[in-house]
DNA sequence: GATCAAGTGATACATCCTATCACATTGACG
DNA sequence: CGTCAATGTGATAGGATGTATCACTTGATC
């Protein structure tokens, strides 16, 4: 048996916390990327930010993304067709399944991938530091086909 | 216990034969080409390539290897780092160790990946369609630490 | 309000890859 | 072997995504 656990996202008061962490100032772009990002509870492109708020500079959308990359609140999923997309996330170690069709994006917890890791983490030469499972999945409720 | 399977590479006589399956023509580029793939047992990237292959234009060089991706017998594998290395690899599903030191690529083929993927299966929304696990080690053994 | 480091936007650039297009090559056919 | 159309090619421009630079602006602190 094998246990998923979804997981919470931040909200715009974590993630304002969390540039206050990082010694950051709560400037009016990064108050409205904030803003932005609570919203978006599928995931969101670099480039979708933007349009969705054109007197941001693109600089400062990247920097604030990657601001929260390293601060580990935000993911960044590769898509199968090499895109990629950025993901609001809990802190801490999960996984993703991504609908092919409509893009809506779930985080997991499963157990069992860590016990599979540390199986195989026997079997082979050296250590594993790192490990990443994304499942495609065609979620067959999704919007794409009233779209 | 988890069998680990390593897979054979393909040669340059069955890189041409997919070129011909496909109803290329083998032009001296392409040959080429194939010639250096055949070399690199480690994974590669285009760059790496068109430095090898200097009087092959880069456009060739990237159509090259699209036509290999789509016929399945080279893999696009996305790094930590956000870049990516492109490996030649047998057909059918399998996943890859990466060394996070020295960038060796092992192909493996996990079954416990796929029961692992199965058991997810009955637990989440929708069919799985799709799954990319990746291992990033460290070799231990790597040529990194004399280089 | 004055101060000044932190932050910003415009812009240029880097990287990786695709599109375009005039020209070259291949290989099938005679 | 020579012809010829389709395929393939290289140079180049351009797209997508992200980073670097730098003069200017803003926020927090006094």
């Amino acid at each position: 048996m094998v246990s998923i656990i979804m997981v919470f996202k931040p909200t715009y008061q974590s993630l304002m916390a969390v540039l206050e962490e990082q010694g950051c100032r709560a400037t009016a772009p990064r108050k409205a990327i904030v803003g932005v990002l609570d919203q978006k509870q599928g995931g969101f492109t670099a480039e979708e930010l933007c349009d969705d708020l054109p007197w941001v500079g693109r600089a400062t959308v990247y920097r604030t993304i990657k601001l929260f990359l390293e601060a580990g609140v935000i993911c960044k999923l590769p898509l199968l067709e090499g895109a990629h997309l950025y993901l609001l996330c809990s802190v801490g170690h999960h996984h993703h399944s991504v609908c092919v069709e409509c893009g809506v994006v779930e985080e997991l917890r499963v157990a069992a991938v860590e016990r599979l890791i540390s199986a195989v983490s026997a079997d082979i030469r050296g250590r594993i530091v790192e490990h990443r499972l994304e499942l495609y999945v065609n979620c067959g409720a999704c919007p794409a086909t009233e779209d």
